[in-house]
DNA sequence: CCGGCCAGGGAGAGCGCTTTCTTGACATTG
DNA sequence: CAATGTCAAGAAAGCGCTCTCCCTGGCCGG
């Protein structure tokens, strides 16, 4: 099957009439080689159409030029269309691409793919590691940590050991949010809160509090696990409980959208009877009817920051344990 | 940084007192390994914490049970919520998880991202590529088949050389979708093409002519680049030379999305005064208002067919040049 | 004119694994 | 009982690369 032997080192330097030491120097950019000599290597690469092999690379330099991105998500959140993880990809890619590293995609969602990763990620078979949305204390990335192996987290991971990570200002977000509520003389807010294992979803319903009690409201909470499914059940049962809510904020954009659709089934006009509010910005969002404000985070700079948080640590350097990136309320015509 | 060397072959054989061959034999699942000799080399692995060094085993097996998939889209699509390539990703997870190979992910929206892809594509550094939505005439996918690196295309390759693809059946499914809308009685039906440099936006173009013309009727098409944004630009356009047009089929759910908001914007009830049909029925469209009528695509099962395709080829069996997988009419109420 | 210095280039030792080839220990058979 | 066959396990040769020596020769200063 396979065409003609790949040429090695060794054919590369016999053709350019030198060493295989002196074509390594300058296949990787040495410059103590002569000027002749260099171009000679060149052209020999060129016309052998010569590719390093990076098994024999990695085999000596103990790296591998590759970083898993582990997505220990069972699959139905993976995929939905809140862009979550098609953003931390993208962004994660793009800074790869330029460090010139290659990006092992790893789903985790079973017990048994979660073994398989935590096999090859200890295995050394990439230098760091990166977990999109962690859920509940999974052990993985401090066991990583431990073992010297770099690793970030998207979102303060909730196990024992300390890991690096990236999130963005859930509280913060959401507080403008609810007392942008608040402000437009909402006083019955509702809030349908994401997975309690997830930071995401915890932090959410913290602001969500923290700006509710100072105002001497009550809390009516309501769970559902950011899918638009459990948005629309969410919705229902605040309804039941508090048929008189005047506001609900869902800590995820596919919920309100749910929520949306829900409250307009029950008679009630958004934002005229209900006002809505959602999180994360997603593409749907400017689509929806009506229009929905949302509290925007930056998921795909999220991914880029963990990238290179990654690479930092694994060129030796010491970093950040932290870094929050800032969200933001777009107001449109929900709220 | 690196906390204790990872113990080698060498150091699992001495610790059972065998030689480093039975251990790899071992290891490599040999049955010509006495069953006492072989429980000895077990327990040495799980107390010494072996891992096998992927890359001195890829150096003399030549494989690297790693394939790349790679997303030639401009950055706005691949992550735009169509779910495309996050279901042709999930899809050959599933299939490569279940072979215990993995998922190298690069994006070659940029010229120099293709230029990095080829490199390490023909460098053999993995040992199969699968292509998600080519754009136009990519001479990629048919060097690398020439080189005889196994390759699978998800849509039927523009280029010269043949290379093996899996595809839906674009046009038997647009024309039910377009036979539907006859069938009710719409006279008046404009079309919103997708970029005729893609397979997918080419034969859906193709499959409206061929229910269009047969009954008669004159085509109206308009061109989109599947975004929410160019959907929107093409129904005004149509709209402005046909005002009188009872029905579009957008080549997309996402343009079909936006041709709903405009004919709404412009005073039109869908379905009453035009008929709305999509492409893809992604997620979202169970929830536009009112839920539209599409034509389905098995995005993921592409990507697990794409994957089960490769792995035949990889291991030197012979494969169908193509497998077509059917589409399906959902009906909502937009149609 | 000679010694010392240094930049440039080569030799060679592995990196950790798989895989033939070979040996040795037994079992089988005439 | 010797000769042959069989099967398990070891020895050793690399896979293609990097990198540490070490050597060579050109140049300079004394």
């Amino acid at each position: 099957m396979t065409t003609a032997q790949r040429p090695t080192l060794e054919a590369v330097a016999r053709r350019a009439g030198v060493s295989r030491a002196t074509v390594s120097r300058v296949v990787n950019g040495s410059t103590t080689v002569a000027e002749p000599i260099r171009a000679a290597v060149r052209r020999a690469v060129t016309e052998l159409g010569y590719v390093p092999n990076l098994a024999a690379r990695s085999l000596v330099t103990q790296r591998t030029d590759s970083v898993a991105l582990v997505m220990p998500e069972a699959a139905t959140r993976v995929f939905s269309d809140d862009q979550y993880f098609p953003g931390i990809i993208r962004g994660a890619a793009q800074e790869l691409e330029a460090a010139e590293k290659q990006l092992v995609l790893m789903l985790a969602g079973s017990p048994a793919g979660h073994e398989r990763v935590e096999r090859y990620t200890t295995g050394r078979h990439v230098d760091g590691v990166l977990f999109a949305s962690l859920h509940g204390a999974d052990p993985l990335p401090g066991r990583l940590a431990r073992l010297g192996i770099p690793v970030v987290c998207s979102g303060r991971p909730l196990g024992g050991t300390p890991v690096p990570y990236v999130d963005v200002d859930h509280i913060g977000g959401v507080n403008r949010a609810v007392q942008h509520l608040l402000d437009s003389g909402r006083r019955r807010i509702a809030t349908i809160a994401g997975p309690q294992d997830m930071v995401g979803g915890i932090e959410r319903l913290t602001g969500y509090q923290a700006a509710i009690t100072p105002a001497g409201l009550p809390e009516w909470v309501a769970y559902g696990d950011f899918t638009r499914e459990s948005g629309a059940a969410a919705t229902w049962q605040l309804l039941a409980a508090h048929p008189d809510l005047d506001a609900i904020f869902a800590a995820s954009d596919l919920m309100a959208h749910a929520a949306l659709r829900t409250l307009r089934a029950t008679g009630r006009r958004v934002p005229d009877d209900v006002a809505v509010i959602g999180f994360d910005d997603i593409e749907t969002a400017a689509y929806t009817d009506p229009p929905l404000s949302t509290v925007r985070q930056p998921i795909q700079e999220i991914g880029r920051r963990m990238t290179r948080q990654l690479l930092r640590l694994a060129a030796g350097e010491s970093i950040e344990p932290a870094l929050v990136l800032p969200t933001e309320l777009i107001l449109r015509d929900s709220a």
